[in-house]
DNA sequence: ATTCTTGTTATACAATTGTATAAAAAATTG
DNA sequence: CAATTTTTTATACAATTGTATAACAAGAAT
């Protein structure tokens, strides 16, 4: 009888495997199928690692929810900052980073939602939602109020914060129902409604975000 | 040692308490705590009665998810229904609804997030999502077509569609980080808040759904 | 009243869970 | 190469879970 043999990784190696071993889990079987030795199965590694590194359970699925979080914003935020252009190609870059891959994704919303749905009676999740949501915000609305500005609209604090809301709001529906994807439409047209939506909200003018290819 | 005395409820009567005290228990400690046994104790019976009526847990789950849906359209549409003024009185009517209690609150935001998040790898989730989804979008789609009409704008079948899914997508987001609420802004924005966006959305003459009340 | 049906309780059980603890092996240090 | 540290494995255990089954009792039927 010997023992499986293995290999000592650093604390954030050994850290980001569990946490991505974590994610799969749920996103495959909701946090039911989520079990310590699923997780570590997933992670080539025995059950007892997630006590050594996260102290629990809950230690480990708080760190993975939060990771997740950092994905999303992450992503979105570089490819808004990725876009050379000018303050409405930035916008323009952000949202469609949430109308497509890899952020509009089956398995992201399900996660969100999953973890969204244990913000309400646990204070670690709302820590970390509410937390995550105020970054969020702060990022849409530094990107809105140069648009605004360009447009030789009103651009003040409130202003800016109010649309930044409503923005938030569209990107997030559109983002789950659009990920979730009901066969109802065809994912493809969700770039095009964001931006055409956005222009609406904002009250810009028609194409600015678009780039003219838009319909109604 | 005498047996727990009781009394015979007529099958719907049943149904409907163990589908509220299942909404209860999930809504306070997620679908971990919704265990049969707290489930039962909730309403006042024992455990072995959820497979009498539903076969088995899971089967009380899934109608759980169809009754919470249920409620929360139901009331939207009452709400629109109830108003007797035109077209624009009952969309904003619609949209309240979805910003005010009893549909703005942070148990029904977790329910459904909670179940949202199982429709991805469970079938009979994804039926229930789906046909809610087609439902709320028609329901949504049957009263924008008018009001486009009222203002001369283009009503025909794909523009109604494609308005209605973006005005969804923004109900749903503002519904959900609205009623988690994160303490980043008052809920009390939200009814004057989702009416504007939706004027704009639809390209409306400012003040026709939010009454000449909207900021910005 | 008595019987009959079936809604309801009570109990049992195998399976699974999270976690605590001890043993082993890998890498580091001297 | 020997000693030390600490990552990692392996095992044990009490608690909880969903469900199956049998006993019981409430209300309807006769």
């Amino acid at each position: 009888m010997s023992r499986k043999t293995f290999q000592r990784l650093t604390l954030d190696e050994r850290k980001r495997t569990l946490l991505e071993a974590t994610l799969t889990c749920v996103a495959q079987q909701g946090l039911k199928g989520a079990t310590v030795r699923r997780i570590a199965e997933e992670a080539g590694v025995t059950a007892g690692l997630v006590r050594h590194y996260f102290g629990s359970k809950n230690g480990l699925i708080t760190s993975a929810y939060a990771y997740l979080i950092g994905q999303l914003t992450a992503e979105a935020d570089t490819r808004a900052r990725q876009s050379t252009g000018d303050a409405n190609d930035q916008l323009r870059h952000f949202l469609i980073a949430n109308m497509t891959m890899p952020n509009l994704s089956e398995e992201k919303v399900s996660l969100w939602a999953t973890f969204i749905g244990r913000v309400r009676y646990e204070t670690d999740f709302a820590d970390i939602h509410r937390e995550g949501y105020r970054d969020y915000l702060t990022l849409l609305e530094s990107l809105i109020e140069p648009v605004l500005a360009a447009h030789g609209r009103p651009h003040g604090s409130a202003e800016c914060r109010r649309h930044a809301i409503a923005v938030n709001g569209l990107i997030d529906g559109l983002w789950m129902e659009g990920s979730l994807n009901s066969g109802l439409y065809s994912r493809n047209i969700l770039p095009d409604l964001v931006t055409g939506a956005c222009e609406r909200l904002l009250r810009l003018q028609e194409g600015s975000l678009s780039g003219g290819k838009q319909h109604t």
